[in-house]
DNA sequence: CACAAACGAGAGCACTGCTCTTGCTTGAGA
DNA sequence: TCTCAAGCAAGAGCAGTGCTCTCGTTTGTG
């Protein structure tokens, strides 16, 4: 069926490549919000209704981007992780921040796609889910390594917040404590904040040298999480 | 000039004031991105022409929804804030921060507009600093009262932060210590990331028990601004 | 009282997402 | 090998958008 079946089904997977291709060149130029179909078609010589033989609508287009943007930066993410390997949990933790950070820099329109607020009247399938999860998968295996390691400070636990904060680590991470999965899933969202606010404009005019300014964050953030001292890397 | 100087200008700013509101309804129920000049005019039983004699253009229209969305949510925090005037910086600081995830999760989509992934090809003008401000304001309040109360732990600031986090206190705090204005820039950057990850739904099929999550989570905030053990409030 | 400025209405331009119909092409089964 | 349905590109068309321009009318001021 998917396999090479013949030139025509070649054929299809070449032209949705195309598509998503311009598609993405469009994103990157001007957002998601000026993304047009027939744009994309008339860029790529085809009338703008075959286009819906590719993709049903604009918001599956999108989606296919949206994917697509979670894996490009889950893989620079993973990329920075391993070029950090031989160095301790902190200093791992901060190059995959900062990979994180340079990602969005750099795609400004992807990050807004999928870390900005939604497309309206658009909910993402569940399809994204496993490609969403990649840079929290990899927070949590530095924090896991860390705790494998020596142990971790465990931040304190209100009592109403406990049963759930069981329930997510439960899910998320059995092997890791309740409280440091808690910290955990905290720090990720707020790395984000920091990011959101560097890129939508939010420092404008407040915080200068954003570089160093972000090291420093996403440190102590690490510090929230437990993760300090590594092994002296 | 401005001031009721005659029938045709107060009528101007009611037929303004209708435009806004009409703006606003569309903007709550759909979305930026699908608030349309025409709808509006339609609803307002004018023709859309009539409309640009109010708003240059779109954008202008959004600006205007930005500024009193940024007015609306300081106006909630603030009120937020002088509820707990009798309590200690630590409440009043999850005071505030509650409100602020209060009236996002109450106004999404104007959350979206100042806080999401900017209107693309928009970049909002100088007018809306102040309004944008408040919330930023009545943290520094807070951690200024704690710091002439009793003083406050300070986290240590690298070498290379230092110049910018000198030029960060002059300008915002110039009576707080560099290492704890810093500190809460970036807590109030992490603080939208908490929302806005709730709001955008990253949190889905992650964190449930989200209330008792945030609070816990603008806590430790908190604690790393060093606004811990307030005056027994 | 006159006259310019402000205003509402309408037509129109260029664009959008999406649908439907019309033919042509391709590839798999009889 | 031939047939015939499925896949496909093209074009026209619908309903909607932001925005501009023109044309009368109203209004307030010098």
């Amino acid at each position: 069926m998917s396999t090479a079946h013949g030139a025509r089904a070649r054929a299809r997977i070449e032209v949705t490549a195309a598509i998503k291709d311009e598609a993405r060149r469009q994103l990157a130029a001007d957002g998601a919000a000026r993304l047009s179909l027939r744009a994309v078609a008339r860029e790529l010589g085809m009338v703008s209704s075959a286009l819906y033989r590719y993709f049903p609508s604009r918001d599956d287009l999108l989606t296919a981007l949206i994917i697509d943007a979670y894996d490009s930066l889950g893989e620079t993410a993973e990329a920075a992780h391993e070029a950090a390997a031989g160095s301790g949990p902190l200093h791992r933790w901060i190059a995959v921040c900062e990979a994180v950070r340079r990602w969005a820099l750099g795609h400004p329109h992807e990050y807004a796609l999928i870390y900005g607020s939604p497309v309206p009247g658009y909910t993402a399938p569940d399809t994204t889910v496993p490609a969403a999860a990649r840079v929290g998968l990899l927070l949590i295996g530095i924090v896991r390594d860390a705790y494998r390691g020596l142990g971790l400070a465990r931040p304190p636990l209100p009592a109403d917040l406990r049963p759930e904060a069981e329930r997510m680590a439960a899910d998320l991470a059995p092997d890791l404590p309740p409280e440091t999965v808690t910290v955990l899933i905290a720090a990720w969202a707020q790395l984000y904040g920091l990011v959101g606010f560097e890129l939508f404009g939010q420092f404008n005019r407040v915080v200068e040298d954003r570089e160093a300014f972000f090291r420093h964050a996403v440190g102590q953030l690490a510090h929230g999480v437990g993760l300090v001292y590594p092994q002296k890397g």
